[in-house]
RNA sequence: CGGGACGUAGCGCAGUUUGGUAGCGCGCAGCGUUCGGGACGCUGAGGUCGCGGGUUCAAAUCCCGCCGUCCCGACCA
C-alpha cells in the first residue's frame, strides 16, 4: 500500500469525544470514525488489524474443532419468549416490527438460534459432541455505550455454542474451549488474567472470564497474591470470618440517636466503630421482604442477594415500601421484625457481637443486640462486597483488587436453553435428554481496543506485530532527490517480493511529518532511507515498540527488517 | 433513566459573564523557499455558531423546548 493512497488522515489532536488512550489513539491514527455512540465505522487500517485478531480467533476455534458457520443477524422473537429471554434481555435487546407487524429482534447473542438448529439436524447421542461457532455483530441496546470500542451498541463477537450427551462431556469441551481462549489471548500479545465471574442473564453454573488488564476497564476483579484464585468483584468471595465467642452479652438497650440514621453518624455519636455496627439492608423480593444483614463497614453486593433470592426480582425498597412496611429508614434493626421477612446475614456478622444497630422506632437505635437471644438469622449466605486485603476463599492469603476488561466470557450452560427449547436427542438407552451446552464469546473488537490500551507511548501505538495492520513501513526521507524516491520504490518492490506486509510513505511532506505518523500508527518496524543512506549504501531501521534502531546495508534491508520484526513483541 | 459537563470550519479551541462586522491554531488549496523527527513566507477556500421557537431595532451571546455528545451509576464481549 502507499501511502498517498491510504484512506487515512492522521489527527494531530485527539477528538474531545475520546477519553481514554485506546480510543483517543484509535482515532487520531485514523483506524476508526464514529458514525453515533456506540457505532464506529472501520477504516481500512483499522479493518486489517480486527480482520488479523478475527483471523487468529478463527484459527484457533478451528483447532480446537469448532466448526464455522453463520447465522442471521435478524431474528424471530418466538425462541426468545420460550427461553423467557425476550423479557429477561428486555431493553438490551433492539426489537423491531416488521410490515407484517411480526416481532423480530436484532441478534444480541445466538443461543435461541443454534439450540433448534442442532435439535434439528443432530438427534443421536452418536453425533455428538459438536461445536459450532460464527464471527458477526452482534446488537445491543446499551444503557450507555462508552469508551469508543469498549461497549458499542455494535460489536463484533466471536460466539462459539458446544453441544454434549452429558456434563462430562460439557466439562470436556468447555475445558478446550478454555485452552484455545488462552492461546488467542497469547497469540494477540495480551496481558490478561482468568477469573472466577457471574453468569448474568445468560445463566448456568461454572463460568469464567478472560480479563485484559489496564487501568481504565469498566470490571473490577480480585486475584489472590499466595494461590491462583481469581474472581469477578461481583463473583469473588472471601473467607469468612472466625465466629466471635458468645461469652460476655451486653444487655440490649436502646438510646437516642436524633436526627442520626447514618453509619457514620451514629458511630460518631455513640463512639463505635461502623465495623461494631449492624447494617440492616431491606429489599423487596417479588412482594416479600428481605433483610440483609452486614457489618456497618462493609457494602453489600447486590447481585449475591439477587443470587439467594432467585428467581424473584430483588429491588431496594423504595420510600413508599418502608411506609408500607411500617419500617423507618435509617433506624431498621433486625430485631422483632415480623415473621414473613425474610432475615438473611452475612457470614461475616458470625464474627461479631454486642451490636449497634436501628431501634425500629424514630431517632432510636440500641446497643447490645446479639443473634439468637434479640434477632434471628433465617439464612447465613455470602452477600458482602469483597475488599481489597480480605482472606482468599481457597487458601487465606491476602486478595488484592485490579481492573481489567472482559475480553472473553465462558459458560457451562447445562441444560438452561436445550430444556425450555425442547432441544434434545436419543441416548443410548433409547432415551430423550437435553443436550448439555457450553457457550463461548470473544468480543474480537474489544481484543483491539484492549491492545491499543496496552500497548502505545507518547509517539502513538506500539501494536504486537500480530495486530499490526501492517509490519514494515518504508520511509524515503528526501522526495526532492530522485535517488531516494528511487531507492524508497525499490525497496517497497522487495518487501513486496518477501511477502511481507509493507506500506511505503511516498507522500511528498517532510520527513517528520512520516516519522511522526508511522509512530502514531504503529508499524512494527520502520525502514528509513535518505540522501546520507543512499550515499553511504545505507539504510536506517527501528523497531517501533522496543526503540530499538540500527543501520544495514541497503542491500539487506529486506532480511535486516524480517530479523528485527521476528524479534518484536 | 438519575446526576454532571459540553455542542462555534475536517480536528483542537477562544468569543457567551456585559446582545452590535464570527475569530485563532492545526489541517486543506495555490505559489515560492525548505527537506532525517509534525518547516517557513505569501495568497486563498471553508461556518444555517446542534435544531426549533421566543424576547429585541439587533441573538453564537438572553429565555423556553428538543436533539446530540462525553463522564459517573444499574451491565457485559
Amino acid at each position: 500500500m502507499r501511502m498517498s493512497n491510504l484512506f487515512a488522515r492522521t489527527l494531530r489532536e485527539a477528538p474531545a469525544e475520546a477519553e481514554i488512550a485506546s480510543h483517543q489513539l484509535l482515532l487520531r491514527a485514523a483506524y476508526i470514525r464514529k458514525v453515533m455512540a456506540g457505532a464506529y465505522t472501520w477504516l481500512p487500517l483499522g479493518w486489517r488489524t480486527l480482520r488479523k485478531v478475527e483471523q487468529i480467533v478463527r484459527e484457533e476455534m478451528d483447532a480446537a474443532g469448532a466448526q464455522e458457520i453463520r447465522m442471521p443477524i435478524i431474528l424471530p422473537a418466538e425462541p426468545w419468549k420460550v427461553t423467557g429471554r425476550w423479557q429477561t434481555y428486555g431493553e438490551l435487546m433492539f426489537k423491531l416490527k416488521d410490515r407484517h407487524g411480526r416481532e423480530l429482534g436484532l441478534g444480541p447473542t445466538h443461543e435461541e438460534v443454534v439450540t433448534p438448529l442442532v435439535a434439528g439436524e443432530f438427534t443421536s447421542y452418536r453425533d455428538l459432541p459438536v461445536n459450532l461457532y460464527q464471527i458477526e455483530w452482534k446488537y445491543r441496546d446499551e444503557f450507555r455505550p462508552r469508551f469508543g470500542l469498549l461497549r458499542g451498541r455494535e460489536f463484533l463477537m466471536k460466539d462459539a455454542y458446544s453441544f454434549d450427551r452429558d456434563e462430562e462431556g460439557m466439562r470436556a469441551s468447555y475445558g478446550v474451549m478454555f485452552e484455545a481462549y488462552k492461546r488467542v489471548c497469547d497469540r494477540c500479545g495480551l496481558q490478561y488474567r482468568v477469573v472466577e465471574a457471574d453468569p448474568g442473564q445468560i445463566g448456568g453454573d461454572v463460568n469464567h472470564e478472560f480479563m485484559a488488564l489496564t487501568d481504565v476497564g469498566e470490571d473490577l476483579f480480585v486475584y489472590c497474591d499466595k494461590c491462583n484464585y481469581a474472581a469477578d468483584l461481583e463473583a469473588a468471595t472471601a473467607r469468612a470470618p472466625e465466629p466471635v465467642s458468645r461469652s460476655n452479652l451486653e444487655p440490649l438497650t436502646e438510646v437516642p440517636t436524633p436526627g442520626r440514621s447514618s453509619i457514620d453518624a451514629v458511630s460518631q455519636l455513640l463512639d463505635r466503630k461502623p465495623s461494631e455496627m449492624l447494617k440492616c439492608m431491606v429489599y423487596d423480593a417479588g412482594g416479600g421482604t428481605v433483610a440483609v444483614l452486614i457489618p456497618g463497614d462493609r457494602e453489600v453486593n447486590e447481585e449475591k442477594v439477587r443470587r439467594a433470592m432467585w428467581p424473584a426480582p430483588v429491588k431496594p425498597f423504595s420510600e413508599d415500601d418502608f411506609a408500607q412496611r411500617g419500617l423507618i429508614k435509617g433506624f431498621v434493626g433486625p430485631q422483632g421484625l415480623p415473621e414473613d421477612v425474610t432475615v438473611i446475614a452475612d457470614h461475616s456478622v458470625r464474627a461479631g457481637k454486642n451490636w449497634v444497630t436501628g431501634a425500629n422506632k424514630t431517632d432510636f437505635h440500641v446497643t447490645g443486640a446479639n443473634e439468637g437471644r434479640d434477632f434471628r438469622v433465617d439464612r447465613w449466605e455470602d452477600v458482602s462486597q469483597v475488599r481489597e486485603g480480605d482472606p482468599c476463599p481457597v487458601c487465606g492469603g491476602r486478595l488484592i483488587l485490579s481492573r481489567g476488561m472482559v475480553l472473553g466470557h465462558v459458560y457451562q450452560l447445562g441444560a438452561r436453553y436445550s430444556k425450555p427449547l425442547k432441544a434434545t436427542f436419543v441416548d443410548e438407552d433409547g432415551t430423550e435428554q437435553p443436550f448439555q451446552m457450553g457457550c463461548y464469546g470473544i468480543g474480537v473488537d474489544r481484543i483491539v481496543a484492549a491492545a491499543a490500551e496496552q500497548f502505545n507511548d507518547e509517539a502513538g501505538l506500539t501494536w504486537p506485530k500480530a495486530l499490526a495492520p501492517y509490519e514494515v513501513v518504508v520511509i524515503p526521507t528526501n522526495m526532492d532527490q530522485p535517488a531516494v524516491v528511487e531507492a524508497g520504490e525499490r525497496l517497497y518492490a522487495a518487501f513486496q517480493e518477501g511477502r511481507i506486509e509493507v506500506v511505503l510513505d511516498d507522500r511528498v511532506v517532510t520527513a517528520g511529518v512520516k516519522f511522526a505518523d508511522a509512530d502514531l500508527i504503529g508499524y512494527p518496524v520502520q525502514v528509513v532511507v535518505g540522501k546520507r543512506g543512499i550515499e553511504s549504501g545505507s539504510v536506517d531501521l527501528k523497531a517501533r515498540a522496543a526503540g530499538q534502531r540500527e543501520k544495514a546495508p541497503l542491500k539487506d534491508a529486506v532480511t535486516a527488517a524480517q530479523h528485527l520484526l521476528a524479534s518484536a513483541r
